[in-house]
DNA sequence: CAGTGAGCGAGCTTCCGCTTGACTT
């Protein structure tokens, strides 16, 4: 029996540490919280004193039991979890849920797993420092508090199942007004004017492009303004060099893994967070969430190596980055390379991509920095003061750029500056082509998931482990949705000086085509307007910063953490009972006009099962017609003549075999209905003006795909089928479904036996756990 | 992924942060 358990959070984790103790330790992992509030019911006794009531997470109660067994025979148990807010409440809640005796528990934390660190927190254990531990009480009961005293009020004010909290309902806020700014955006154009040079001198001929500092509001300036270069002599005027420099990146955080993987790999913030944790899980990298810049001094001396190693000497400088955010806890180490020696690794595409991406970014941070050169060449015009400006750069010394540059958000407006040719002062230059192209000012960005990560990074709305779970909450409520939306072609002027004449065209480009981009919903937008009227201080973008402070405050000692509670929930409360008092449903209802045919009101609005389209008051005796949206219409933009169309439907397009064909539109698009049966119609078929012929079309191909989707049954199951499927032959037994294994030795469908497709669904059913 | 096509109305819904598992003897 080992002496000695230590418990930490993560098993992979556990497995590497294990490796690093000696036969004495064995070492185990809590796989996080253990414990939480009740589930059922609010969890926390507000009469007294705000007391939490605590039980073991049912998924746990397996974890903890094997726990608690190992701990009664070890003579010291080591509390090892995470030296930040939840992980102290960790540490504390074992000590709680396994009844560990203090006298035989020690609380030890180190930041990165090296065999030093661990040794050293070994030698300097601690006790659990309750001051901390009820710093993570007071968030994890506001929490609540806030989540299921505000969720109800929606229930009942605007739509059954939705939620509001701390978090996702800021976020949801920040996608709502960005779509306001954006709809409000007024935008103006202006003419940008780009003028081509051709340069003879005795390094030969080469071409300068060069642009107007200034811009022209109207056509006729620009248009006025070509015409006096027409007899104009252009003439360098003066040639400046500026030295510059770029450094690099600090290296991953869980925030900016996410942003880079977005950009530079089109990875979705959920996708990151798995791959990352596979490469986690197989040792390739440290630990992927965290808000931590910093690196380990192994990690710093490897790189050093690497470097010289891979680019001299020359392209190393060591550093050590420090955290911006200030919500940072800093438990962790930056995400890195386990083994910055490697450059790749083994594994899927995905994987392989996310790590040399780690690899690049972490080696980086430890290189030079760039050397370059500025180059700003003005250009007189001799018949007006205005000048042309020509910028250039030159890369003196690669240094860090030899391995990565991060990206922007705005990759549009990042105008690639090249080398200019060698030039002198005083030179003149010949006019081939002079431009004035009408640009539009834009306006602000929608969110990417990925945006919106680094948004609420900074306001320290969430934590490194909850960004992509926020994201799938906000999405799953169907606050917001992630969509493609189509661009609309606009026209624009450009004015061309070529010769001696100035060329008029009108031309046209897309603009606003959108994709991967967060949309606010209908719901989403009702919601938010409501939580804003009703609760503005829990929506105001300082909420988390300044209940943060309070924490830090129970954290030092210096505030009671029931106490703090207690003044935050009196009049929080009070506003949860006024709100369900005064205010009215909200419902986002928007009249469209009135129904020609029965004289009734049309409205938009939110109903139980989403946003629809009403036809009458639901007080006239004889009920309301209802008809829900489709995709892409909105309360706000459906039109009264959009609205009366849906009304249409089901609609009769004819008779087949005597019995009545119905167009409808359902759940999964449209349809066609007859004897019953339902007929899915394609992507160019139109529910409004579908023909009896093509409804009947449709009838019969899904009958004979119906005929040849069963492949083979078996006499000794009637539970298993080989069916033909949209995406090809599968297995069928029951209700679930089990793909057919391709590849090397794999039989055709019609060839399985009974035994072949038994053994498939037992690998099925072992890879879905 | 492999099918689906509500609108009655009883009983349910909900938070944020930690972390990945899994059936027996």
């Amino acid at each position: 029996m080992a002496k000695n358990l230590v418990i930490v959070e993560s098993p992979a984790k556990a497995k590497t540490i294990e490796k690093f103790l000696g036969k004495d330790f064995i070492v185990k992992s809590s796989f996080g919280h253990v414990r939480d509030l009740s589930k059922k019911e609010l969890g926390v006794n507000i009469e007294k004193d705000f007391k939490p009531v605590y039980e073991i997470t049912p998924d746990k109660k397996k974890t903890v039991a094997e726990l608690k067994k190992i701990a009664k025979t070890a003579e010291t148990v080591w509390l090892a979890t995470d030296e930040d807010r939840e992980g102290e409440a960790i540490s504390w809640h074992l000590m709680e849920a396994l009844k560990l005796d203090e006298a035989k528990t020690k609380r030890i934390a180190f930041h990165e797993i090296t065999k030093t660190a661990i040794l050293e927190a070994i030698e300097n254990p601690r006790k659990i420092d309750y001051h901390l531990v009820d710093a993570q009480q007071a968030r994890r009961v506001l929490d609540r508090l806030v989540g299921f005293e505000i969720s109800p009020v929606l229930w009942r004010k605007v739509k059954p199942s939705l939620s509001a909290g701390r978090v996702q309902s800021v976020a949801v806020r920040l996608i709502v007004e960005r779509e306001e700014e954006i709809k409000t955006f007024k935008q103006v154009s202006s003419f940008r004017v780009i003028a081509k040079f051709e340069i003879k001198n005795d390094f030969g001929t080469a071409i300068l492009n060069a642009e107007l500092p200034k811009r022209f509001k109207e056509r006729s300036e620009a248009l006025d303004f070509l015409k006096t270069c027409v007899p104009a002599d252009f003439v360098i005027g003066s040639i400046e060099k500026k030295p510059g420099k770029k450094s690099p990146a600090p290296p991953f955080t869980t925030s900016t893994l996410q942003q880079e993987a977005s950009r530079k790999l089109g990875f979705s913030v959920s996708k990151t967070m798995v791959v990352a944790q596979q490469l986690y899980e197989s040792g390739k990298i440290t630990y992927m969430r965290t808000d931590s810049v910093n690196l380990s001094k192994l990690a710093l001396g490897v790189a050093k190596k690497v470097i010289t190693n891979n680019y001299g000497e020359t392209y190393v400088k060591t550093r050590q980055f420090k955290t911006k955010s200030k919500s940072a806890q800093e438990a962790h180490e930056a995400i890195r390379p386990t083994y910055l020696e490697n450059q790749t690794v083994d594994g899927d595409p995905s994987q392989k991509r996310l790590y040399e991406l780690i690899w690049k970014r972490t080696i980086a941070s430890q290189m030079a920095e760039a050397v370059l050169e500025r180059t700003t060449v003005s250009i007189d015009i001799s018949t007006n003061p205005l000048k042309f400006v020509a910028k250039g750069e030159v890369i003196k010394f690669d240094g860090f750029l030899k391995v990565y540059l991060e990206s922007t958000d705005d990759g549009e407006n990042g105008e690639q500056k090249g080398v200019l040719p060698p030039m002198k002062k005083g030179e003149s230059l010949e006019r081939k082509e002079i431009n004035a192209i009408e640009r539009f000012s834009q306006p602000p960005p929608r969110y990417t998931e990925a945006s919106l990560v680094k948004k609420m990074e900074e306001l320290g709305i969430g934590r490194p482990s909850t960004y992509a779970p926020t994201i799938s909450t906000i999405q799953k409520r169907e606050y917001v949705v992630k969509e493609e939306r189509e661009g609309k072609i606009r026209e624009f002027h450009q004015l061309t000086l070529v010769g001696d004449t100035v060329k008029e065209e009108t031309k046209t480009e897309k603009t606003g085509y959108e994709k991967g981009k967060l949309f606010p919903t209908d719901i989403g937008n009702v919601v938010n307007g409501f939580l804003v009227e009703y609760f503005p201080n829990i929506l105001d973008y300082n909420f988390t910063a300044s209940v943060e402070k309070e924490f830090d405050e129970i954290a030092d000692g210096q505030k009671v953490w029931n106490k703090m509670i207690k003044e935050f929930y009196k009049p929080f409360h009070k506003q949860i009972e006024e709100t369900l008092e005064t205010s009215k449903k909200h419902s986002g209802e928007r009249l469209l006009g009135t129904d020609p045919k029965s004289g009734k009101n049309v409205y938009a609005r939110i109903g139980r099962y989403g946003a629809m389209i009403q036809i009458g008051e639901s007080t006239d005796e004889e009920k309301p017609k209802f008809a829900g949206l489709r995709k892409g219409q909105s309360i706000e933009e459906v039109t009264l003549e959009e609205a009366l169309e849906m009304f249409k439907l089901p609609r009769e397009v004819g008779t087949f075999e005597d019995k009545p064909m119905l167009a409808a539109l359902g759940r999964f698009g449209p349809y066609i209905k007859h004897d019953n049966k339902f007929y899915s119609l394609e992507k160019t078929d139109d529910p409004m003006s579908i023909t009896g012929e093509r409804a009947i079309e449709l009838i019969e191909k899904k009958r004979k795909a119906l005929k040849e989707r069963i492949i083979k049954q078996f006499k000794e199951d009637a539970s298993i089928e080989v069916l033909n499927g949209r995406y090809g032959p599968f297995i069928k037994q029951d209700k679930k479904n089990y793909r057919i294994p391709k590849g090397k030795g794999a039989k055709e469908a019609k060839e399985l036996t009974y035994e072949d497709c038994l053994e498939i669904i037992k690998k099925g059913q072992k890879k879905k756990k």
